[in-house]
DNA sequence: ATCTGTATTGACGTTAACGTCAACGTCATT
DNA sequence: AATGACGTTGACGTTAACGTCAATACAGAT
């Protein structure tokens, strides 16, 4: 049974803490595209999966657009030689740009540690009786 | 001596791949605050500094108003108790935040991995010959 | 039948982070 | 004295990613 049910549009919202003019916008740019029956919108468990990777994407720093550019690798690679070595060409190049993001993220966190540190220093120094 | 010379606006631009436009904006926000000679700007090595340390943060998918109050961070803590604890707290907040960006990195590079497998591997299939 | 709650579609407003002119100054060459 | 190369200040334009109404539909409870 692959899970048959599916999700309000504010059910989601509330869910993923967003709201529902998020979810419509999301729609009407084709980044989500929900069953509608009459005008109502039925998200299915796919659908829900796809807004989790976007929004991840979104704490990321990625545009809607790139964001949803990397979902669509994430479909089972098809198609010919061609098609697959251009794939694996933006694989490379996006993998190549999370891993400086990663980078700079590493050093942005290595900074506040010795900010910390510091911090700590001038505490227990203001304190040297209850100090550490 | 402690590194005297300064940067003009185009220096710094080509330097750091960015517009001069960039700049000017930067410093009409703020975020930073050259030397004025008259109405020219002259950057200091400090200035550079910081500019790399925005630029960083514009890489994380911060906006340039987060990156201000990071790097604000980075000066020297001083104050009583209350500011240093204070300061703590903003620190361990920040560093959540990146902590929750890094995981969320590692997740999409583990994606992105799992299709770069699936790809080479039907590219294998494509041509059984070669296959490696 | 009316009320309540949730849904819908426009349509205009907003903010951040610049881009893109236009018009002008200044200094070193030619 | 004219030509570039570089600098300046407005001031308006642009794009992404929604926010914020207003007007409307519709289904279930009272």
């Amino acid at each position: 049974m692959p899970d048959t049910r599916s999700y309000s549009i504010s059910d989601l919202a509330a869910e993923f803490g967003v709201t529902t003019r998020t979810l419509r916008f999301y729609e009407e740019k084709g980044f989500l595209a929900p069953e509608r029956r009459g005008r109502v919108r039925y998200f299915s468990a796919a659908d829900r999966v796809r807004l989790r990777l976007i929004l991840r994407g979104r704490r990321l720093g990625l545009s809607l657009e790139e964001s949803a550019e990397i979902i669509d690798l994430y479909k089972a690679p098809e198609g010919g030689k061609r098609q697959l070595t251009a794939l694996l060409d933006k694989l490379a190049e996006r993998r190549a740009q999370l891993e400086k993001q990663a980078a700079d993220l590493a050093a942005t966190l290595a900074d506040l540690a010795d900010v910390e540190h510091a911090c700590r220093a001038a505490l227990a120094d203001l304190n040297p009786a209850r100090s550490r």
